[in-house]
DNA sequence: CGATTCCCCTGATAGC
DNA sequence: TGCTATCAGGGGAATC
């Protein structure tokens, strides 16, 4: 599934269609504009400004003081093709840009959404404000992480999950950063230690930055904007990886549930604190 | 107000 | 083989 790693593959490979305008949009699954599929209309003729991230999130700056803000969810990533023939199976909408690109965006489940706003209003609406740090920005510190951490309370998985403390990590990379840093996901936030604090400020840089630089994991369906597989699932330590034995010390990794979400860890490489 | 649960959706997989 | 049940999961909404 598509998380900060491989929002941030999107975006550089959509630097390319930066200063085109968009000519023509058709979408067979109107649920996922938002506010309505009508909305989208308003979107014709405006150039692409600049294409950035924010988390998970992929903002589109247009003309006209409009903006464009994609989530991926579970299934969701663009395609850049020549023609207006759908690349995948599951195109759900199209973007025919004045260079005679075809901006293509595959969804299987349809939980993806596309967000029309203005300039001064999506971030409220899109509640990029209510997000946390971004962990591969300068701000990032051990100290800023501390910070976020301070007064939280649950489990360390928990909050690596939760978008408001730090911004952009998802179940593939918690799984990483909790095995990374050797702690327990189930370990209360409110037990760790400097060290800890400081394994896990590492960890989460070190396994970010490994999944932007292997241009993303691909499990299941997520691909580049070429239709490119990521490199990153050749070298996961955790995720998934319950039943198979721990690369690090041989024993059977073990799975949980940690907020809805299925969890792999070592149980003896990774103490619970 | 914070924490938990439900829900959206569909392909893959397991079980019979 | 083919059917049904279960699972996967980000985040918003509803509920506790």
């Amino acid at each position: 599934m598509p998380e900060l790693p491989e929002v941030e593959t999107q975006v550089r490979d959509l630097q390319v269609v930066v200063g085109k305008k968009i000519l023509a949009i058709t979408s067979d699954t109107h649920k996922a504009w938002k506010p309505n599929f009508a909305a989208s209309q308003q979107l014709l003729g405006k150039k692409i400004l600049s294409i950035t991230r924010r988390a998970k999130y992929l903002i589109f700056k247009l003309s006209g003081e409009m903006v464009l803000v994609a989530h991926f969810r579970m299934t969701g990533h663009f395609l850049l093709a020549k023609s207006a023939k759908p690349l995948e199976r599951f195109i759900r909408h199209s973007f025919q840009l004045s260079n005679g690109v075809f901006l293509q965006f595959s969804d299987i489940r349809k939980f993806a959404t596309l967000t029309v706003c203005t300039e001064n209003a999506y971030q409220k609406v899109c509640k990029l404000v209510e997000l946390g740090i971004e962990p591969l920005e300068k701000s990032f510190t051990l100290a800023a992480l501390q910070q976020a951490f301070k007064n939280k309370k649950g489990m360390l998985k928990a909050l690596l999950l939760n978008q408001t403390i730090v911004a952009g990590i998802g179940n593939i990379y918690a799984d990483e950063i909790c095995f990374n840093a050797k702690l327990h996901p189930a370990s209360r936030v409110e037990n760790l230690t400097q060290q800890d604090f400081k394994n896990l400020h590492k960890a989460i840089q070190q396994e970010l930055r490994k999944g932007v630089k292997n241009r993303g994991t691909t499990i299941g369906e997520y691909v580049d904007t070429r239709g490119k597989h990521g490199k990153n699932q050749l070298s996961l330590r955790a995720y998934k990886q319950h039943g198979k034995l721990c690369g690090v010390c041989g024993k059977t990794m073990q799975k949980m549930k940690i907020s809805q979400r299925t969890t792999s860890f070592c149980a003896h490489c990774q103490q619970k604190r």
